[in-house]
DNA sequence: TATATTGTTACACC
DNA sequence: TGGTGTAACAATAT
């Protein structure tokens, strides 16, 4: 559930609480969430400090002294909570060494953590064929038309999920931002006339930027570094209302399943 | 118990 | 070939 406005979220508040850390123990209880051997896991990450948390699409980049990044993907359920209480649901703990911690818990266990090399962070997203950051200034409207271009028929909600053009939307946000933008989510991206690809972009922008403010949707599982829950899911016009009124002209909200995601929309407002 | 949930990937099909 | 769509998968709650 975790998109780019919930990652970021939580990238915000571990920065400003665990930065200059040291990391005194890393408690695996759930072996397979790190892609490592637990031994060469702790080694690399026992004893390094905590120089920084930068976040890549939907991932969090926690990068350690050592020269290492610890990157995680927290997938359908993950949650990273500072000085969090436990639960049978928290399969690591990083134990500081003023005594605080950080937990990663995992309902679904879906995630996971990787130890990469500063150096090769680049070539790491590279092979993960990660797109554009739709929030950075290198995002462009020429960038946006042209990426698309390159999906002609596919349907304009899966291209927006697309990891490989622009990283960070997921089913939440693409259901947001095209109902913003007054486009059926099953119209190919070829039938987009310039207009509609313009209010696709500034929406994409305005969308994301909106939910950072309302730190994040917490549709189930989602809490952020603090464990409170965001309160995007309050603004939601279309996301998990299907048969409600639609909040510009009072029609239903109709869900409809395609390639096996719920998608909310307004018949009326969206063609 | 069947189903819903999501990002990612393997694979079938034109 | 490459673009596209679908099914499968991970694990759990309800």
């Amino acid at each position: 559930m975790p998109e780019l406005p919930e990652v970021e979220t939580i990238k915000r508040q571990l920065a400003r609480r665990i930065k200059g850390k040291t990391i005194r123990d890393a408690e695996v209880r759930l072996v397979k969430l790190i892609r490592h051997p637990v031994k060469k896991f702790k080694k690399l990450v026992e004893g390094a400090k905590v120089v920084g948390v930068n976040r890549r699409g939907k991932l969090i980049l926690i990068e350690l002294s050592k020269g290492v990044v610890l990157v995680i993907h927290l997938k359908l359920s993950g949650q990273l909570v500072f000085n969090g209480k436990g639960s049978k649901h928290t399969h690591l703990i990083y134990h500081f060494a003023d005594k605080s911690k950080l937990l990663h818990n995992d309902l679904r266990k879906f995630g996971f953590v990787k130890v990469v090399e500063k150096d090769k962070l680049n070539d790491f997203f590279e092979k993960e064929k990660m797109g554009l950051e739709p929030l950075k200034s290198d995002f462009t409207f020429k960038r946006f038309r042209q990426l698309l271009s390159k999906r002609k028929k596919s349907k304009i909600k899966l291209a927006l999920m697309d990891q490989s053009l622009f990283v960070g939307i997921g089913n939440i946000y693409a259901n947001e931002i095209l109902f913003a933008s007054g486009v059926h989510p099953q119209r190919t991206v070829g039938s987009l006339m310039e207009k509609e690809i313009k209010k696709i972009y500034r929406n994409i922008k305005s969308v994301l930027t909106f939910a950072i403010k309302k730190k994040g949707a917490s549709d189930r599982d989602y809490v952020d570094a603090g464990g409170q829950k965001g309160s995007y899911m309050k603004f939601a016009k279309v996301y998990n209302r299907e048969g409600k009124p639609c909040l510009k002209c009072g029609t239903k909200i109709k869900r409809v399943k395609f390639s096996g995601r719920s998608s909310y929309f307004c018949e009326k407002c969206q063609n």
